[in-house]
DNA sequence: TATTGTTATACTCTATAACTATA
DNA sequence: TATAGTTATAGAGTATAACAATA
């Protein structure tokens, strides 16, 4: 990844109007640096990433670690009380209960004091499984304190508590 | 959105192993507190959300604005250039420039020094729209300085400087 | 052989709409 | 009528692989 400072005007532009051609590694963003958006998008994706890898093996997947975390803190939750706390679908919600039910990670339960709505359990190998993914991802975790600096990532998260 | 405190344990969890039924409000997230990884990826929901909508009028999407801002800034630059910076797939940079070019906000003009590559320009049109583009992209920003605050907003650019 | 742009495929994710069974 | 879960579709975005033209 490279690192480029902040500019307002085209770097290298030649002044006779040829055609002028940058490497990879100069070409300046302009506007985009200073933009929040474009910081976090790019930083969004390597966090991604190293999660995915740190808990490949596993098979695991930012969005089904998030969902398998919520029903184990809240065990009962229906369908739509999931995807509202983690602000997904709750069509999308249904394929990934599908996928973690296949694993025999979640169960659905009929409410019964609500029969149109589900209940979500971790199942016994679910719990125990997502013993080990946290501390997979708490091994994530430590990468990303490596790659910002322990005081910049506490700092980010106080930033960001209100978005959680 | 909610605010959500650490917690380490279940909340609310009946202790005679009963269903215990949770209000949207009130779910807690375990482990999720913590992750600087969701917390970022509920943020740039945010951020996302609210620059399509500042630029709804326009039509421009994040991706599109930072395809043609680097065009703008580095005139001439090949594809293949401007992919890698911008960390997108090639293959999809193709449908990014058929789009932007139908709109006539881009050129992909054949480069005499190697026949396999095209050297891209904003179209004079293409540059005035960036230009107002700019102007909605700085609204966007302003948006994030009111949510975040000014010092939080400096201070996250700073530890993210990194992934631009 | 390697690279640039292109086309194609597949999978993830978001955003809708509509349907069913309940409430 | 409204809501929970489901199914379906369409559009972004990501990740590949393969191909033609060119280096």
């Amino acid at each position: 990844m490279t690192t480029c400072a902040a500019q307002t005007s085209p770097r290298k532009r030649a002044g006779n109007g040829a055609v002028q051609r940058n490497d990879a590694d100069e070409v300046g963003l302009d506007a985009l640096v200073g933009h929040a958006g474009y910081a976090v998008r790019r930083f969004q994706i390597w966090i991604f990433q190293d999660f995915i890898k740190t808990l490949g093996e596993v098979d695991i997947r930012p969005t089904q670690y998030s969902v398998l975390t919520v029903i184990g803190a809240n065990p009962g939750l229906s369908q739509m009380a999931v995807a509202k706390r983690l602000g997904i679908e709750r069509a999308r919600l249904v394929h990934l209960l599908d996928s973690l039910e296949q694993r025999r990670y979640v169960k659905r339960i009929k409410s019964k004091t609500d029969r149109r709505s589900h209940a979500l359990y971790l199942t016994a190998p679910g719990a125990a499984a997502l013993s080990k993914f946290k501390r997979l991802a708490a091994e994530h975790e430590r990468h990303v304190e490596a790659k910002l600096g322990r005081e910049n990532r506490q700092h980010l998260l106080r930033i960001l508590a209100d978005f959680t």
